[in-house]
DNA sequence: AAATAGATATGCCACGTAGTATACTACTGG
DNA sequence: CCAGTAGTATACTACGTGGCATATCTATTT
């Protein structure tokens, strides 16, 4: 078998699959909540659904599970994971960490011209102001905290931020008071660079973890006060 | 679909399916080097040597794929994911930093019967002493990194531990100059107790991070003086 | 050197198997 | 006669097999 040039799977752009498709689409449908926590999904039933056979389906729903997004019960279905208070801190807490981390590297290696990309991005989701709706607030999010975790220069890093980031995503769906916590995410990112420009790594650490806790605090007070199905409190 | 006090695949004890099988065995092959990175596998030629069909294989592949250990190449086949300086280095620092924040959060939850089950811990690494296995070695101290780890009392932390513990187990089983990384280990190992003991959740953290440079250092002089195939330096 | 044919890999599907939960029935005890 | 329970039938579910189609790589031929 010849490599040579050639990229593996989790880096092909035009993922044309089958398998590849259903997993987008479920993932998508999980995240934006479209498939709420808790919810029995099947094979059969998808499968008719996104009109493809069972057998994409079935690996897509395995790559969810994997992923923590879904859960297996042998010979019975799947469900979506459900969310519990307890999960949504454990989360908060190890994104804390990796992006904290990530911030404090990227912090010595990012370049000038990285730096100015960071400041329009943040910019760019100051512009959307105040009726940003929840998708463009996650995108630019996840663009923004994607650009500093990849200045790490260390892609597992960058793979494990992305990954957490996404599963937060799926709470900010949940929590549908996005404007609550919206300006001041705007301010902490805005300072986020700022440091990052000093080129000080534990103050970059510090200014990312307080602005994790930061959005962990809205985030949950906007779920108190918006209580959602699927979510045990 | 009733769920009631039942259990999801991830934590059943009997995984009797052909695919937790194939899985099994796949993972250990590459973890313990009998698959040694950057080897071509293939569905059909493992769906004989296991005596089943490509779906389990292929589902298992899958798997190992998500977990980084292998890559898919479509329409192509499979490969033992290469392991390269960088790759060390990241997954060091990313381990570094996971464990660290477990041990600082296991000094603070951690109850005095766990604590005196990891001197236990501690000690059966130190008996083994001169000649102890690559094996014996490996699972000794998976056992006491999962310990602590589980005293963080945050599922997920525990769980990310876990993954990156198994892949430094990979190059342990590369880097067959296990002694000369024995003994600090050990002693690392009492001190990290001790620290736990004294509920000093920052000493806890630095003594953890000391002792992930120690395993780092120790390796990477295993390696380069003894090199191994499917490792670019 | 370019084109082509063969070999081999995955991607996908239809079908059969087996395990599980639920609804129904029959039986038992009051 | 009725209530409750044990057993059974059925209708789901995922799991696994084998085969076909298609894409890619290699070796050969023009």
């Amino acid at each position: 078998m010849n490599r040579t040039g050639r990229s593996a799977v989790s880096s092909e752009k035009r993922g044309k699959s089958l398998t590849e498709q259903a997993y987008a689409i479920l993932r998508e449908r999980v995240i934006t909540g479209v498939l709420p926590p808790g919810v029995d999904v099947s094979e059969p039933e998808l499968a008719d659904q996104l009109q493809m056979s069972k057998t994409p389906v079935r690996e897509a729903l395995a790559r969810l599970c994997v992923e923590g997004l879904m859960e297996a019960f042998p010979r019975r279905g799947y469900r979506v994971t459900p969310v519990t208070l307890k999960d949504m801190d454990d989360l908060f807490a190890v994104r804390g960490v990796l992006e904290g981390t990530a911030a404090a590297l990227a912090a010595q290696s990012l370049t000038e011209d990285e730096l100015d990309a960071l400041d329009r991005l943040a910019d760019a989701s100051y512009i959307v102001g105040e009726d940003v709706s929840t998708k463009t607030f996650v995108t630019s999010n996840e663009t923004f905290h994607s650009a500093i975790a990849q200045g790490s220069r260390n892609p597992r890093l960058h793979s494990l931020v992305m990954s957490h980031l996404e599963e937060c995503a799926r709470l900010f769906y949940m929590g549908t008071r996005i404007r609550d916590i919206n300006p001041e995410t705007i301010n902490d990112h805005h300072r986020i660079v700022a440091v990052l420009r000093q080129r000080d790594g534990e103050k970059a650490r510090l200014a990312m973890i307080e602005h994790n806790e930061n959005t962990r605090k809205g985030l949950f007070a906007a779920m108190v006060a918006n209580p959602q199905p699927g979510i045990s409190l």
